[in-house]
DNA sequence: ATCCCCTTTCAAACCGCTTTGAACTGAGGC
DNA sequence: GCCTCAGTTCAAAGCGGTTTGAAAGGGGAT
């Protein structure tokens, strides 16, 4: 008996935790548990070698078409089907796509992690890979990603958020494995491959839309600078502003952690102080909804009285939809993402497309409630 | 040359695409690529048997100390670790734990699931397990279960949101593969290995709380009800008001997908409507944010004239900390769980403790400043 | 009938590890 | 000096597949 308990508040419960008689097993009859079919019984069933049966099951021409039949028949009523794990053994190929986050990033991929993983997973169950996930220790990274590559263990890799001094890129060019950046570092670096999202554009087009409508004051609200993205969207925005004949006000600049109290707090001083922006540039829409608190808390009209705009990644459980959005934004799914990372890569993986390969995508500028003329 | 095009809303904006040179390979001297340590050649070269290496690194007791200390110190020098798939193959443990997916799930599971992932992880990488990620097409569940008990690809698995109807947990039991579940279907059933919160006690608690307040007009904000933690948690609401001699009102009650405008649609809904409610109850954080953008945007304040207590999960990205948090919560965290449910899955695969395992936690209510006297 | 060639099938080796059962040490007891 | 036995080491047989190279079968041409 072992009783579990977790430090609670101000109050006296506790945890009940118990255990109930162990559970009896039940098999069905016919393929159940203990019935391990491999190659050799399967094929004695048959009649045939492990050779014809294991050819017939892959596709290989010198089979004749009615003994493949056979087997496959077979195959589907006995439902045998080959132990991945040999076939790994076998062939040198994983079927698994490595996803290595090192646990200080985690914090930071966290919100978008998940749904780039919903797009990419798709593609995975559609060619047949799994995933394969590993939270290294910091600095173990590369221990982690050599063993893969030496064991094969994943056919490839892709690197998340990276950073500016990001030691992963150097590392598997220099031991071989396979691998996609989601992002980039340097622009001008054309020798790996990554899918990303043209940031800089993305929020000189949101500012310019901001200037065009009268703002001069905008403020912008940004991820910290290490994550590569955040100095490219600076650029931008800081790119609108001088076209706009407007100069960069520091006061009215802010990197940090994207979550919604700092957005809010951002917001709070920024309007608090004299000569308030007008405009807030969003670098996620977590920072928004804390700008929006901000701005409804102080008594002001979003969209009328003060305009914002956000990145959107279109993350499925922040809904940013309707004929007219709640906010205006710059909008590229993180999800849409995925889904092309893990399909370059596995193109790449199976020699179906030249590599290094690019891809920078253009965010569209969405038209919410959330923008108007300057005041 | 290869084009991608992204289809774009209104403007004329191209997806660069473009292919660099082929990546010239850079191998280092020493430990490189393509040498392929194997136990054999390992062994050879320190003139042992593969079986007295394999021996002396699994620290069996037959080995002479001093043959195990040079294995080991060459297996450091030459970089020696046994291939992981090997090793499955011939022990049968595939040092991995599988998180089976459907598709169907994933946007539910989302929000969520990243945190939770960070926890287990932690205790994953501690304990050398890997992750295992299947995201499978509705209705195939069942066979990829099969297919990991059958041929070992995974030592366990973790079945997320269990539904009523949720047919993943007979089949596990079925075809006994050890897994655990993080919530659970029957309070009442004991036959399987949960870790779970205590719902209905929780949102009792907090029901209560506001009562205590003066509250009498209580709305409760859920997640939809094939959730089987939805139904406890309304399940407590009712009991609170029922002690509390209040009626429970359907207009109040709302069950739907857990998002910011869902809430807020709901929230301006019922404010809107005849004798509205003073206290919301929400079941996720991202409806609290919904509910208080509707407060605001209705020109009251949260915590004096409406009050608002939710379900805080602890998630990472939506910090509600500090001194006095912004929202009052029932608080628990997601990631916590995570961790707690990797540590016990393992356990008891390595049978170091009895199965199954029931640990029921209790959410802590937090006092923040979304709550306040009934006005 | 013989030869040739193409189709179909198979036995054996291999992928890299663990593990069983046997063999080889050297020390200690008689 | 011989036997025993514990302490070490090893050869070989798995784990469950794929693949190479050879052999068997069958039909058509000579």
């Amino acid at each position: 008996m072992q009783i579990t308990v977790k430090p609670l508040v101000n109050n006296t419960d506790v945890i009940i935790c118990h255990f109930a008689p162990s559970l009896t097993k039940v098999n069905r009859v016919g393929i159940s548990v203990g019935t391990k079919v491999n190659l050799k019984d399967f094929s004695k069933l048959l009649g045939l070698s492990p050779t014809t049966v294991s050819r017939a099951l892959n596709g290989y021409p010198e089979v004749n078409i009615k003994t493949r039949e056979r087997v496959e028949a077979a195959a589907r009523e006995h439902g045998y089907a080959p132990n991945p794990t040999a076939k790994q053994l076998a062939l040198g190929r994983a079927m698994a796509i490595g996803h290595i986050l090192p646990i200080t990033n985690l914090d930071m991929v966290n919100p978008l992690f998940s749904d780039f993983l919903a797009g990419a997973g798709e593609v995975y169950s559609e060619r047949g890979y799994d995933f394969h996930i590993s939270i290294t220790p910091e600095g173990k990274e590369a221990e982690t990603y050599r063993s893969y590559a030496r064991h094969r263990k994943v056919d490839g890799v892709i690197v998340h958020a990276p950073r500016n001094d990001d030691t992963r890129i150097p590392l598997l060019q220099e031991i071989g494995l396979p691998f996609l950046v989601h992002g980039r570092i340097d622009p001008q670096d054309a020798s790996y491959t990554w899918v990303d999202i043209d940031n800089r554009r993305a929020f000189d087009k949101a500012t310019r839309y901001l200037t065009d409508l009268g703002h001069r004051r905008i403020a912008l609200l940004n991820g910290k600078e290490t994550m590569n993205f955040a100095q490219r969207r600076r650029v931008g925005y800081e790119d609108a502003l001088k076209a706009a004949g407007i100069a960069v006000d520091p006061n009215l600049v802010f990197a940090g952690e994207m979550s919604e109290p700092l957005g809010h707090a951002a917001a709070v001083g920024m309007l608090a102080g004299e000569n308030p922006p007008t405009a807030f540039l969003c670098s996620s829409f977590l920072i928004a909804l804390g700008v929006q608190r901000a701005v409804t808390e102080a008594g002001k009209t979003l969209g009328h009285d003060v305009s914002v705009i956000t990145h959107d990644d279109g993350l499925s459980f922040l809904p940013n939809a309707g004929e007219i959005p709640m906010f205006t934004a710059t909008r590229s799914s993180i999800r849409e993402a995925g889904h092309r990372c893990a399909e370059m890569l596995i193109d790449q993986i199976e020699g179906k497309c030249k590599t290094p390969a690019h891809e920078l995508w253009e965010a569209e500028l969405v038209v919410g409630r959330s923008t108007g003329p300057a005041p």
